[in-house]
DNA sequence: ATGTCCCGCCAATAT
DNA sequence: ATATTGGCGGGACAT
């Protein structure tokens, strides 16, 4: 047939599209090759030959049109529906034997690095003959394993986030681009991305140097005064004045003013100076370099603190002056999701979705740091000072507070949202990385620690934050301001040594370790400054991810196992619980956090909008929620059982999936204290820290980092923990729970009950673990942290033990020899590194279900593709279509639904 | 249909 | 001339 000449073709061209064209595909086949042998020194893999995709083709599919071959082979049925690599394997053997052969051999020339590949690679060659074609295909990365946003985290995990000064870390781009499995064209983008926040600059030809955040602060505060001068926060109303009139929407006229000068602006590279080759205008105008800084200088100049897609790509655009085409606009957008992706990677901004009456527009939100006049230093300082009130705050309040500088930084309404995301970036990192667990769950402490640490402050000053957040925080007396918590300042003092980085939480130690380096030298840093850290520690990272639940355990677990409250028994019960307990605590959310009543739906909209995502489905109960908009009063009946989450999780199939999901979703919306200031805080708070009973937890989602594991703090706080803890922070002895991704929610929990401080990571330990430790000792408590599966819990809430290797256990960090070991596919094995986890995996994980772990796993290993030559992936191209299961397990795994 | 964004052609620059 | 950078946008993939 037709069909098949053409496929055929396809097949040996590598773009699908192009069958008219098998010649042009032919040269462009060489010129690839050329291309390659040149840049590359390395022996990476043939990259663009292999067209071999033919094999893909749908030999036996011959139904589906010439036009699109590529999907044809996904759609095949006959093989495994869901990876249209089992497809392309079988059509390839059953083809041609020498074509598998090809493959294989490719697959040899993968670039090592990853010992997922190799497993991979291994496992292929084994199956090879028949089956391999399967287990390759579900291999077969999906498009999202082969994501910037992923393979930006795989890079930065190869550095420390902080880096110490003495140590120089130069970045070879080929080198990097081979051991990450990726054309250095998407190194490029990478680099110049990080190169505008000046984590790294270029120091030769191929060559990077390697700064890490250190500098991140300034950068943006130089950023954030660029913008205000700028003046992009009145485009930025000004643009979506225009929207909202078009829409009919009409904000306040505050925004309306406008400035005319939209396309005043002149880009700043204030940084930019440091290449010399900011002479030519020409191309570096457009770069992505500066296109990032801008988009940087919008979030940061935005009271929102979210923008949108569209009003960026219109703003870059004006400045830049090109011609407004609609095409024009488009790149535009496609750049700034590159940068996003970068960005997000970095855990400066999150996804989230604007709802409007239109429908749901792309707008990423900041989660970074908002106030970085201090310095960490004196952040920490402030962070002491803070203590002594943060005991005061019950959970309720923190919960509050925390909601709400979530919802500055990052918002976490949009729980759903931020899953989504998430998924895509912490789960996958998970999978194939693994490494940078440690991190994650390091940074989540934090996260917590600031947010106590920032509710203290309101609290005992109520100062209103900086610039930031002016507007929402009017709205919620209890969260007075809320706003700019230097989360980051924090977080980085703490784990400066460690080199976690709050807000990098996302992976870069946990796969630091590959690295290897650096991490020793941390140590003695570390130990200096964990009395500090305890100290001041109060202070808690919330990734934008995090989630606060606040129920009464006992009430929510009622239903089970409820039994226990105390605490922390049952660690594994309250998972399970929780949800419920929550969902009956928070039964709504606030919409609008803190945007008063008038900031109208302009805030309005950008927080809640994501919520409302989340809720979407719930409109029952949570109808509240689900239009949030509206009122400013969130009311969350804090018993209540409004259940809205439930529904919207959509992942959450399992009980104890949807519990956490649930939880999340509750918390961040039952969170918000905003409502009614005055009286609602205290109602929920006194509720809260009364009833011994209620027990809050804070459910942290999982960023990236974690891989899916979520942290749960109590808010309740058992006796020692947080009440007793005399405010301060010292004992940040929040029992903490960490769950794993809401679908593997059945797993087993971390939970530490008070947490020692001094704990630092040893300095011999992975860089991952210390920032673990450091969160931890961060924290203040003393308590240990364990994983426990949900059988075991670990409850020796009150006995400070600090032994460092309770630690260790935390932390996911490679260190932990054994577990990596451990690591199966079975163990939850989220993790796919040998990274961490090793605890969790230890944890018998009961629930799990299996296949879904396989897969996992099997991902795991794989690395996908990012690792993989790019041959294949080419060819997967083609092919992948369906990537159905395997990529959602990926994706989901977090979620878990599926 | 719309949102995302991978992929890699090929031009601008650097060597 | 060749190599390095990186703009750009087609079109696949995800929702």
């Amino acid at each position: 047939m037709e069909v098949n000449c053409l496929t055929l073709k396809d097949l040996i061209s590598p773009r699908q599209a192009r069958l008219d064209f098998a010649v042009e595909d032919a040269e462009n086949a060489q010129k690839e090759n050329i291309f390659v042998d040149r840049s590359r020194m390395t022996p990476k893999t043939p990259m663009k030959n292999e067209p071999i995709d033919l094999s893909k083709q749908r030999i036996f599919t011959p139904e589906r049109n010439p036009i699109t071959p590529v999907k044809l082979v996904d759609r095949q049925p006959q093989v495994e529906p869901w990876t249209p690599t089992a497809n392309l394997k079988m059509l390839i053997s059953a083809a041609s034997p020498d074509i598998r052969d090809r493959e294989k051999k490719k697959e040899l020339f993968r670039p090592i690095e990853n010992k997922e590949d190799v497993f991979v690679n291994s496992l292929q060659l084994d199956v090879v003959g028949d089956g391999a074609v399967d287990d390759y295909e579900k291999q077969r990365p999906s498009r999202k394993q082969k994501s910037l946003g992923l393979l930006c985290q795989k890079f930065l995990a190869r550095y420390p986030s902080y880096p110490l000064s003495t140590e120089k870390t130069t970045i070879s781009l080929d080198e990097v681009a081979v051991s990450l499995g990726v054309e250095r064209r998407r190194i490029y983008d990478i680099v110049n991305v990080l190169e505008s926040l000046h984590l790294v600059s270029r120091v030769a030809k191929n060559q990077y140097g390697w700064h890490g955040r250190h500098s991140l602060p300034k950068t943006l505060r130089t950023l954030q005064r660029l913008g205000e001068e700028q003046k992009y926060e009145e485009q930025m109303a000004c643009l979506q004045q225009k929207e909202l009139d078009l829409v009919e929407y009409r904000f306040g006229e505050h925004r309306k003013d406008g400035s005319p000068d939209c396309q005043d602006q002149h880009l700043l590279d204030f940084a930019e100076s440091d290449y010399p080759s900011s002479s030519a205008n020409s191309r570096k105008d457009k770069s992505l370099r500066i296109m990032s800084q801008k988009f940087v200088m919008l979030f940061l100049v935005s009271k929102t603190k979210i923008v949108t897609l569209d009003v960026a790509a219109k703003i870059l655009i004006e400045e830049s002056q090109d011609t407004p085409d609609h095409s024009k606009f488009k790149t535009k957008v496609r750049r700034l999701y590159d940068i996003a992706n970068v960005l997000t990677s970095l855990a400066l901004i999150k996804k989230v979705h604007l709802t409007e009456e239109r429908g749901r527009k792309p707008a990423f939100k900041w989660i970074g740091p908002v106030d970085f006049s201090s310095t960490d230093e004196e952040l920490l300082d402030v962070s002491a000072s803070v203590l002594p009130e943060w005991k005061k705050e019950t959970c309720g309040q923190i919960r509050v507070c925390a909601k709400q500088r979530l919802a500055r930084y990052g918002s976490f309404n949009t729980v759903q949202t931020a899953e989504k995301t998430e998924r895509r970036v912490s789960s996958e990192p998970s999978s194939p990385q693994g490494g940078k667990q440690g991190s994650a769950y390091t940074l989540e402490i934090g996260s917590l620690a600031a947010i106590y640490r920032q509710k203290v402050e309101d609290n005992s000053q109520g100062e209103a934050s900086k610039s930031a957040v002016p507007p929402a925080s009017s709205l919620d007396p209890a969260l007075p301001a809320d706003s700019e918590y230097c989360v980051k300042p924090l977080a980085h003092p703490v784990f400066s040594v460690a080199q976690t980085d709050l807000q990098a939480f996302s992976t870069q130690n946990g796969l630091n370790g590959q690295v290897g380096g650096h991490l020793p030298s941390v140590a003695p840093d570390a130990e200096s400054l964990k009395p500090t850290l305890l100290a001041g520690q109060p202070l808690v990272y919330v990734p934008s991810s995090l989630i606060m639940l606040c129920g009464s355990l006992q009430e929510g677990l009622s239903p089970e196992s409820r039994s226990e409250e105390d605490g922390g028994s049952e660690v594994p019960a309250d998972l399970s619980l929780a949800p419920s307990a929550q969902k009956r605590l928070c039964e709504e959310r606030n919409p609008h956090e803190e945007d008063e009543p008038a900031m109208k739906r302009q805030s309005q909209e950008f927080e809640d909008s994501p919520l409302s995502l989340v809720m979407p489905k719930r409109p029952s109960n949570s109808t509240a929620i689900a239009s949030p908009v509206t009122t400013g009063d969130g009311r969350c009946t804090p018993v209540e059982d409004t259940f809205v989450k439930k529904g919207q999780l959509p992942a959450a199939e399992e009980v104890s999936g949807q519990a956490v999901a649930n939880c999340c979703f509750l918390a961040s919306e039952c969170g918000n204290p905003s409502r009614n200031p005055d009286t609602e805080k205290p109602s929920n708070e006194n509720e809260i820290a009364k009833d011994p009973s209620l027990l809050q937890y804070l459910y942290v989602q999982s960023p990236a980092g974690l891989n899916g594991f979520n942290m749960l703090l109590p808010g309740g706080q058992t006796p020692h923990a947080v009440g007793s803890s005399s405010g301060q922070l010292p004992p940040f002895g929040v029992p903490c729970m960490f769950l794993p991704s809401p679908s593997l929610a059945p797993f087993p929990v971390l939970y530490s009950p008070t947490i020692p401080g001094p704990i630092s990571s040893a300095p011999g330990t992975l860089p991952n673990t210390g920032p673990m430790n450091f969160g931890l000792s961060a924290l203040g408590s003393t308590a240990h942290l364990l994983l426990s599966p949900a059988a075991m819990v670990n409850r020796n809430s009150s006995i400070p033990t600090t032994d460092p290797q309770c630690q260790p256990s935390l932390n996911l960090s490679p260190g932990m020899p054994s577990s990596h070991g451990a690591i199966h596919p079975e163990s939850p094995g989220y993790m796919r590194h040998p990274v961490s986890m090793g605890k969790v995996e230890q944890s018998p994980a009961p629930a799990t279900p299996k296949s879904i772990h396989r897969r996992q796993r099997e991902t795991f290993f794989k690395t996908p593709g990012s690792l993989g030559d790019p041959i294949f992936r080419r060819r997967e191209r083609n092919q992948s279509r369906n990537t159905s299961s395997a990529q959602r397990r990926l994706e989901i795994s977090s979620s878990g639904p599926d």
